[in-house]
DNA sequence: AATGAATGAGCATTCATTCAT
DNA sequence: AATGAATGAATGCTCATTCAT
């Protein structure tokens, strides 16, 4: 899971605040449980988002799918917003793990893209309700949204650094510009995957006469100037 | 009212209801005033979303704003998605038109590229709810979304085409490939106006050095293979 | 009704706010049933009150009660404590003006007390659910409550004034000190009403050696100084 | 958890659960805790109610006050409504006795009202929270409320009736006038106290002016026939 | 066509109570 | 005895849609 410091906001703390004395502390069995009960019901609303988008993922459909109780949702979250920004945070961060490392020691750029894309676009057929938790966060949970920009952003332009800095492309590209190409980049993928490579809720793979025109145009484009 | 069951895509009928058998025809006053009132939803409507997104879009806020009967609503439209889905193609389409507009007769790629920006952000500016109105519609309005996407592309498509057979760049590509690459630039300006232009509700212009960039990695990578 | 500036807060205006040019003014018709409806919520909340308490009054037991949707209910009150609000102003102003009205020329305070007194009692016991609006709305309507004391409290040392500036007792006492007397007064009665005349939501007559002892006991110790 | 149909009231049997066959005795330790936390409960929710009301007063509330679990209450009482049940009598039944004390020795009438009149008021300053307790006790704790009034006014009567047999006053005043006369004594200080005497949850004394007309009053009229 | 009151299903949230540990 | 997670019924409120006028 990306980083603690986003889960942090409007979620009811699950640790007891003040261990009081003479309190019997919680047994590692109820400690697990808990934890396990929050995970189904982030894991429940992943797919439920999936299914019917933020707008009809209600605490009821969420709980019904987690089998636990309605009001079990609120011992764990301080109410749906809460879960709504959690849940970009622990599911997206996820996919730019496994998105990092799928990249991790890509030398050139070509390398780099042609992985990250296909990482990219296997990690969303196999979780496929990503998508949908990914695209409507910027309305249902828009800090959350700007936040998985941000890390998503930072993680490309430290890779395209990389590239520049170890191989052949790029060179001539400022720091500041790497922001902009990354943000070129994710816009380019980004559409490719809504445009070609959705199929209702599922998500196909993309043809590869586009990720080479993809390539062609981006190696290309950022060789050198 | 009419048979709903009779009426495509849940939109009520624009024309007069009469020319039904027996009945007289309206009186080119009423039919005004009809037609009018429908505008003034569809306006209101924009501005409400842009306000406060389709999901606060409700109908009592939409005919408040339009200053007509909340239950006249339903005399324009069937119900609240049909509004919906008509809202981009009304709003948007006006904005398509004035893109297409100000890239009439470009004939490089630069010039496309570098007009078309431009235009489409002073655009927002001017008509900020639009960006509300298109960046939801994905969520509240699937197929209008689906049909404008389509739309740009067409477009996009017939201009690279274009500048492709009159011009000097982009020779050598095909025309299938010409697809792919509409939407690697329609990406990459979505993200753009996402990430580097939006102010709260307002949209401010992009930074022209982001700008360059854009037109240094894109004119770069489609002059030739 | 006592007041309309007490029904003020809070609560859902009922007439247009704004007479927008070009709208349809409302049929009287509308207008009457519009009330109507508003009425009789209000009186089948003062029935759900006297039978439940306020804390029983739930929004769908009053609509029930008043054979209207619930959602009715939002079209005359914005929450559920503009309803509480209103409650006793609304009812209890009546039964106040129904105590005033019942020793308008008394002049004796030996009048007004007899007469007061078994006014109040005779409308409780016609009206049974007002004791209990009056009673918990010192809990669910504040300020509401607090209102009515001070009303109380004005008539009382109003008529207790006229007594002492025409008639033969209370002379002595300021104007200052029969605000206090009106406190001791009104307590005295309503400890009365509350430990002799109770009997489950029902309300008995006072027994007429307790009235006696009563009158007996405030004339001897107003009568002079 | 022991039968609840054998307990009257709903209240938890305070007695270790043992002495049952086969049981072993509780340690004096075990009772004291047993006892300790019960007490920190019922001290907790007169707290709570002073601070929240009874209707603010949760299980959830009350136990985070008293510094245990949450399931902790159910071991100490049947449930919420025998925790109300007990609290007036527990706390108020504490100012009652104060209150016996404070005018223990009085033979006139005059030093029973006004020493028990400060005395009420002193200690309603200091345990600001029993106000609430026992107002709102009416509503939430019917029995016990009804029970406190007797038990006032069977002490008030005693006293009265001590007075009037060793003193000067109240000669004439039968007993079974008694009664009556100890409700007006009672109404008429608890409305001194809830009219001029609330300062939000404080309690402020009573202006001494206000003291002495309802002692020349009472006096004066219970003086003698 | 227009009006706006009425309808009722749906939802988030709270909280007394239970129970496995 | 103590703990605190889990349960599920209840409630206030919203809002798309209908319909009498």
């Amino acid at each position: 899971m990306a980083d603690a410091s986003l889960r942090r906001d409007g979620e009811t703390s699950t640790e007891p605040s003040a261990r009081r004395a003479g309190r019997r502390p919680p047994s590692p069995r109820q400690v697990a449980k808990n934890a396990e009960t929050r995970r189904r019901i982030v894991e429940a609303a992943g797919i439920v988002v999936g299914r019917h988008g933020y707008a009809g993922a209600s605490i009821a459909r969420i709980t019904a799918e987690a089998g636990v109780a309605h009001g079990a949702f609120y011992l764990h979250f301080a109410n749906q917003q809460a879960l709504f920004d959690v849940l970009l945070p622990e599911l997206g961060g996820a996919m730019l793990d496994s998105l990092t490392a799928a990249i991790r020691d890509s030398r050139s750029l070509e390398d780099i893209e042609r992985r990250g894309l296909q990482a990219n676009f296997a990690y969303l057929a196999d979780h496929p309700e990503i998508y949908r938790v990914m695209n409507e966060a910027e309305l249902y949970a828009p800090a959350a949204f700007q936040q998985h920009l941000k890390e998503i952003q930072t993680r490309y332009v430290r890779s395209l650094r990389r590239s520049r800095d170890h191989g052949g492309d790029l060179h001539g590209f400022a720091d500041a510009e790497l922001e902009t190409v990354a943000a070129l980049l994710t816009g380019a993928r980004s559409y490719l995957l809504m445009m070609f490579c959705r199929d209702g809720n599922a998500i196909r793979p993309l043809e590869p006469e586009k990720l080479q025109t993809y390539l062609d145009v981006f190696l290309n484009g950022l060789r050198r100037r």
